[in-house]
DNA sequence: ATCGTAGGCCAAAGCGCTTTGGATGTAAAC
DNA sequence: GTTTACATCCAAAGCGCTTTGGCCTACGAT
C-alpha cells in the first residue's frame, strides 16, 4: 500500500538512483526525466521514508530540545510560544522538532543518551545558565547547539538572548527625553543576569545624558510583588522622591502600582512609571501602563529556528548570535515631570519657543 | 569512535545476531552470554541507532503532537506543562515527543505528512473540536492517537478530557450544602463545549437538591472580563439578588470581582463566590478565592502519555478513556448565606440543635 | 546405538534510502 | 575514423539494526 523507492522506480522504468537523484536534485539527470518523476510521485504520494533517509545519510532531519520539567513554573508560560515559533520555522525546512524532557538532576545524562542515539541533528539549549555545565558538555563532543541565553563560555557558539541591557537604557532614555532628571528604579537582585543587565543600561543611560546614578533612588528588591510594594514606599518616603520610576519586572511592577494606588497615585498626576515587560493584561487597569517589551515567544523562537539552521549550515558561530531588541510599548504612566509640565505650559504662554 | 553492533558482537567474539538478540531480552540466548552481553555493552557505551532499529522494525519510538500554531493565545499557558507532563511519561517507555506545528488551515496536510512519513507511532490531537476533522482522518487511516478532548465521533477512540460537568455540580453542591438556595451562574456561551457542561452540571446539582433552576440567576455572557463584570451588574439589579455566584471561568471571573469590589462587597459580607479555575495569581488580593480546580498541565500532560502508551499497547479503545475530575480549592470567598448565619447564630444562641 | 528434542548460537536477508564508481550513448574535437 | 568529453543513467554497496530459518551440540528417551 505505501509506495516506497523501489516500486516508483519499477513503474517509472528506471533506477532507483535515477529516482533518488532526481528528486533531490542532482545535476545528473535530464530534466525532462526529473519532471517525469516528480510527477509519476506526487501521482503514486510517494514520501520518502524519513528513517532509511537517516540511515543512510546520517542526517537525522530533526533537532532537538531538551526541557527540564518541573522547575520554576513561572518562567514557562512563553515555553509553547518558544515551541511554536521554532517548530514553524524548522518545517520550511522540513525539519522536526522533538522535545525530551528530563530531571533537572539527570540532565546530563540525558544529553548524552539524545546525541549519542544521533537522534537528532542539533540541540537547543534552554534556560542557560551564566555556568552551564551543558554548554561545555556539547562542546567537548563538537555537538552543534543554539543556546537560548548567553553563558560565561570563552568558546564560540550560536545564542540567541534578549537586550537587557538596550531595554533598561531605552526606558532610561524616554523618561530623560520628556525631561526627567531624578529617575527611579526598582530592580531585582543582581546575581540574576538580565537583572544586572537591566540595572547596566539603566545607569549607562543616565550617565549618557550627564546625570550622575542617585543611589537613593536605585533600589534593590525582592524579585515578588512585595518587593515592588515596599521599594515604592521607600521611594515615596524620601524628601525629594523622583519624578518618575523604572521598574525592572513585571513581577514587582504589579506590587509597585499597588503601593502607588494605594498612596493616590493616578497616571498624569505624579510620577511617570515605566515597568519592563508592562503589566500583565490579566489585571484589570483603567489605563495603559507604558513598557518594555521584547519579542514575542513566537518570534524568538523563529529567531532560535534560524540560529539553528545557520549552525548546521556549517555557518562560523561567532556571525550566529541575535541579541533581541526591546522597544517601548507607549502607554499612559508617563510624561514630563510636573515641574517640566508648569515650565512648558508657561513657555507655550510666552510664545513657542525655539 | 560510535560503537555499532557489528564492532560490539566482534569485540565479544559472538554474532550480530545473538549480541541484539540478548539485549533485546529474547530467551535463546543463555543467561551467562546475555550479562556478559550487557556488561560490554556498558563498557564500549554502546546505544543502538534508533534510525537504524525503526528502518528494521517499523517502529518509531516517537510519538508526535501536531500543534496548530497562531491559534488563540489564551489557552496556550498550559501547552507547555502538558508537554512536559507528556514527555516525562513517555520518557519512561523510550518513547520521545515529536512536536509539529502546523497552520491552522493546512493542519490535515500536516497530518498527512506525519503518518505518512511514519515518523511517528501515535498522534496526540490537541484542542480537539466538536466536529473535529482530524479525528475522522486519523480514523480513516487507522492511525494512533489518542485525543486531548472529546468529540462527536461515533467509533471508540482514547480521549482523555476534564469532567466539567463534575466541576460545575461541584461548585453549586458546595454553595448548596453552605445553606445557600439562590445561587447564580455566570456562564459563558453555551456553543462552547466546556461552557455547556459546566452549565449542565450547575443545573443537574440544583435539581439534585430539589431547587428549581431560576432563569433571571443563569446569566449567560461573553467570554471576556467586560462579559463578568456585566453580568454581576444585572444580578446585584435584582430585587432578590442571589446569595452565591458561581463564574464558570477565570476570565469572566476577573470582571466579575472587579464589578463586586466596586460595588462594595468583600468576602463574608455578602454574596458568596466560586470561580472556575480561580483567579490567576497575577492578581493581587488581600483574601483567596474559592475556586474550582482541574488536574495541573503536567498531570493532563501524564494522563495523556498513558494513554498513548495503552494504544500502542493495542488496548480496547472503549476502555482509554480519562475524565479528569476537578476539585474545589476552599478560599474565603463563600460561606453559609446571610440569612443562614443569624439563624444559626440564632440556633446555637438556643442550645444545639440534634 | 539411534532418534528426537531443546538449548544456544549464527548466516544472511531484509528495512528503504543514498552514493560511489562505473557503463552507455552521443556530440564535439582531433 | 578515432578520441575526448559530456550528459544520462544504473548496479551494487552500504547505513545499523532485527529477524527468519537453520545449524550444531548435548542429552534424555527409545
Amino acid at each position: 500500500m505505501k509506495v516506497n523507492l523501489k516500486m516508483l522506480s519499477e513503474s517509472l522504468g528506471l533506477s532507483q538512483t535515477t529516482v533518488s537523484r532526481a528528486l533531490n536534485g542532482y545535476s545528473d539527470v535530464s530534466e525532462a526525466t526529473r519532471q517525469r518523476v516528480i510527477e509519476a510521485a506526487n501521482q503514486l504520494g510517494y514520501q520518502p521514508n524519513p528513517q532509511a533517509r537517516h540511515l543512510a545519510t546520517g542526517r537525522a532531519e530533526a533537532i532537538g530540545i531538551i526541557y527540564p520539567f518541573g522547575e520554576g513554573d513561572l518562567r514557562d508560560v512563553r515555553f509553547g510560544e518558544v515551541v511554536s515559533g521554532i517548530t514553524e520555522r524548522l518545517a520550511e525546512q522540513n525539519l522536526d522538532l522533538m522535545i525530551h524532557s528530563s530531571r533537572p538532576d539527570r540532565e546530563l545524562e540525558t544529553y548524552r543518551r539524545i546525541i549519542e542515539g544521533r537522534r537528532v541533528d542539533a540541540l537547543v539549549v534552554a534556560r542557560t545558565r551564566l555556568d552551564d555545565p551543558r554548554i561545555q558538555f556539547l562542546q567537548e563532543r563538537n555537538f552543534p547547539f543554539v543556546a537560548y541565553g548567553r553563558t560565561n563560555s570563552r568558546l564560540p557558539y550560536a545564542w540567541f538572548d534578549f537586550d537587557n541591557e538596550a531595554g533598561g537604557r531605552l526606558a532610561v532614555e524616554r523618561l530623560i527625553g520628556l525631561g526627567h532628571r531624578r529617575i527611579a528604579l526598582i530592580h531585582a537582585p543582581l546575581v540574576l543576569n538580565f537583572a544586572k543587565q537591566r540595572h547596566a543600561g539603566f545607569v549607562a543611560g543616565l550617565r549618557a545624558a550627564g546625570i550622575e546614578p542617585d543611589p537613593a533612588l536605585i533600589i534593590e528588591a525582592p524579585l515578588d510583588r512585595i518587593g515592588g510594594y515596599g521599594a515604592v514606599g521607600k521611594l515615596l518616603a524620601l524628601k525629594e522622591p523622583p519624578t518618575a520610576l523604572v521598574v525592572d519586572t513585571n513581577v514587582a511592577g504589579v506590587g509597585a502600582l499597588r503601593a502607588l494606588t494605594e498612596a493616590g497615585w493616578k497616571p498624569g498626576n505624579g510620577m511617570s512609571l515605566i515597568v519592563y515587560d508592562g503589566i500583565p493584561t490579566e489585571i484589570p487597569l483603567p489605563y495603559t501602563v507604558t513598557g518594555v517589551t521584547q519579542a514575542t515567544g513566537e518570534a524568538s523562537g523563529r529567531a532560535i529556528a534560524d540560529l539553528v539552521i545557520g549552525v548546521l549550515a556549517g555557518k562560523r558561530l561567532e556571525d550566529l548570535h541575535v541579541l533581541a531588541q526591546p522597544s517601548i510599548a507607549p502607554g499612559e504612566t508617563d510624561g514630563p515631570p510636573p515641574a517640566a509640565q508648569r515650565r512648558r505650559a508657561k513657555a507655550i504662554g510666552e510664545e513657542t519657543p525655539g
